[in-house]
DNA sequence: AATTTTCATTCAGGTCACATTCATATAGGC
DNA sequence: GCCTATATGAATGTGACCTGAATGAAAATT
C-alpha cells in the first residue's frame, strides 16, 4: 500500500514516515501544501494523511482541489486537537477520518487500516478470499487455518492484491502500489514475485490475465 | 436513510434519536447489546451508531458478531474520550469511524455524512443482455450464472459489443476498437474471434447482419 | 440453377507474454 | 563484521493465443 503523508512539522513527519514504513506501507512525503497536492494529484496512492496547518497552500484546500480534480483516494485529516469545527469542514471539504493531535501512534495506524480496508469494500478486520485469510491488525496470511510465512515484498503484493480481489490489477499498477515513485521497471520481479507467492499458497488462486496482469479469485479449479 | 442507534443512556439515546430524527434519518434505536444485535442482524440500515459500554452484551462484540455475519453496513462507535485503545480495538473489529463522549452533535453527523457517503461508492456494476451477463469489476463473462472463459481479444469484442448492445456494429468500427490505428485489415481474424465466442456462448445472439456488421441481441435461442 | 459475394470454420505456424531457474547484490540480524 | 534471508535482473524455456490462409457454407444476384 502507497501512502502520501503531507506534514509541514519536520520531526512529526519523520516520525509517522518511519512508523508508516515500519508498518509496511510504502510513502511518499511532503512538507508543504502545494507539494503535497502536486504529489496527489499525480500519483496513486491509496490514503492520504494530511495536516490542515500547511505553509503556501491550507490542507482544506489541497483537499478541496483533489476532489473538484476526481480524486477519491482516502483523507484523513490530522490537526491541533479540540479545533471540532475544523472537523466538521474537513468533512464536508471531502475528508474520511480525523486524528487530532497530538495521537498515539497506534490509533492513526488502526484509522488508517480502517480506512484502506473500507475503501476496498471490506467490512471486518479480516479479509478471505476463499480459503486465504489476511488479519490486517497482525499482518498474517492463513491458507486454510494455516499461517504462511511471507517475506516483506511477497506480503505486499498479495496483501493488496486481496485488497482488490476480483479486479484484474496490472503489473504497473502493482508496481506502483509497491514501490516509491522511480523504479527500474524494466525487470519481471513482479512475475517472480508471483511465482514464489503461488508456491507458497499452494493454490492457483492467483491467476494471470494474459495481456493483462494477475487477478485473485475465489474458485476452485 | 435508514440508521441504528445503539445506546443504553436514556438521556443520550433519546437526544441523538432526536437529531438524527431532524436531519431526515429514520431511526430505530436500541438500549442494549442484545437488542442491538437483533436488530443490526435483522433489518438492513444504511449506518449504525454503536455505544460501548452496553449492558447485556459488549458494543466491540455485538460489532464482531455482526461482521462475522457478513454485514457489511457501516458503523460509528461511540465511547469515552481519551480511551484511545478502545478505538484500536474497535476499528480492528470493524468499525469505520468513532467519536469521543462528550461530543458535539455536528461533529456526529458530519461523520455519518462522510460515512453514508464513503459506502454508497460501491454498487457493483453488472452489464447483461439476456442470459449474458459481463462483471465489470472482475472482468468476467457469464452465461445462465455459468463463467465462460474468454481470451484477451475475445473479451474486448464481446465487452464492447454488450456496451453497444442492440446496434449494429461494423467490422472496421470493431477493429478500430480492438486495435491501434493501423491494421493490415485484409485477413478475417474478426470473423475468426466472433466465431470462437458464439461456440463460447452457447447461444445465437450475437447474429450477423449481412453486409453491415454484427449486433449482440437479446432474443431466445 | 449458376455464379458471385459474403461470412463461417478449421488449422498450423510463429510470436510474444509469462514462468522458472539461477546467480548476484543488498539488507538485516546477531 | 559476518552470515543469512531477501530482493533483483538475466537467461532460458514453454505455452497460449493471435494471425492468416484455405476451404466450405450460405445468401444474394443474375
Amino acid at each position: 500500500m502507497r501512502l502520501l503523508l503531507v506534514e509541514d512539522d519536520k520531526d512529526l513527519n519523520r516520525q509517522i514516515k518511519a512508523a508508516l514504513i515500519d508498518n509496511g506501507y510504502v510513502v511518499d512525503s511532503a512538507q508543504d501544501g502545494e507539494e503535497g497536492h502536486f504529489l496527489g494529484s499525480t500519483e496513486a496512492y491509496d490514503a492520504v494523511v494530511l495536516d490542515l496547518g500547511l505553509p503556501l497552500m491550507d490542507g482544506i484546500s489541497v483537499l478541496e482541489s483533489w476532489r473538484r480534480e476526481g480524486h477519491k483516494m482516502p483523507v484523513l485529516i490530522l490537526t491541533a486537537r479540540d479545533r471540532w469545527n475544523d472537523k466538521v469542514a474537513g468533512f464536508d471539504a471531502g475528508a474520511d477520518d480525523y486524528v487530532a493531535k497530538p495521537f498515539h501512534m497506534e490509533e492513526l495506524l488502526a484509522r488508517l487500516r480502517a480506512l484502506i480496508r473500507r475503501a476496498a469494500g471490506h467490512a471486518s478486520s479480516e479479509i478471505t478470499c476463499g480459503p486465504i485469510l489476511l488479519d490486517t491488525k497482525t499482518s498474517r496470511i492463513f491458507v486454510n487455518d494455516a499461517q504462511v510465512k511471507l517475506t516483506s515484498l511477497e506480503f505486499r503484493l498479495l496483501s493488496y492484491m486481496l485488497h482488490q480481489q476480483g479486479r484484474v490489477i496490472s503489473r504497473t499498477e502493482l508496481v506502483e502500489h509497491l514501490y516509491d515513485q522511480d523504479f527500474d521497471r524494466d525487470s519481471n520481479t513482479i512475475e517472480v514475485f508471483v511465482g514464489r507467492i503461488r508456491k507458497k499458497l499452494g493454490t492457483n488462486m492467483l491467476k494471470t490475465v494474459r495481456g493483462l496482469g494477475y487477478q485473485l479469485i475465489e474458485e476452485g479449479v
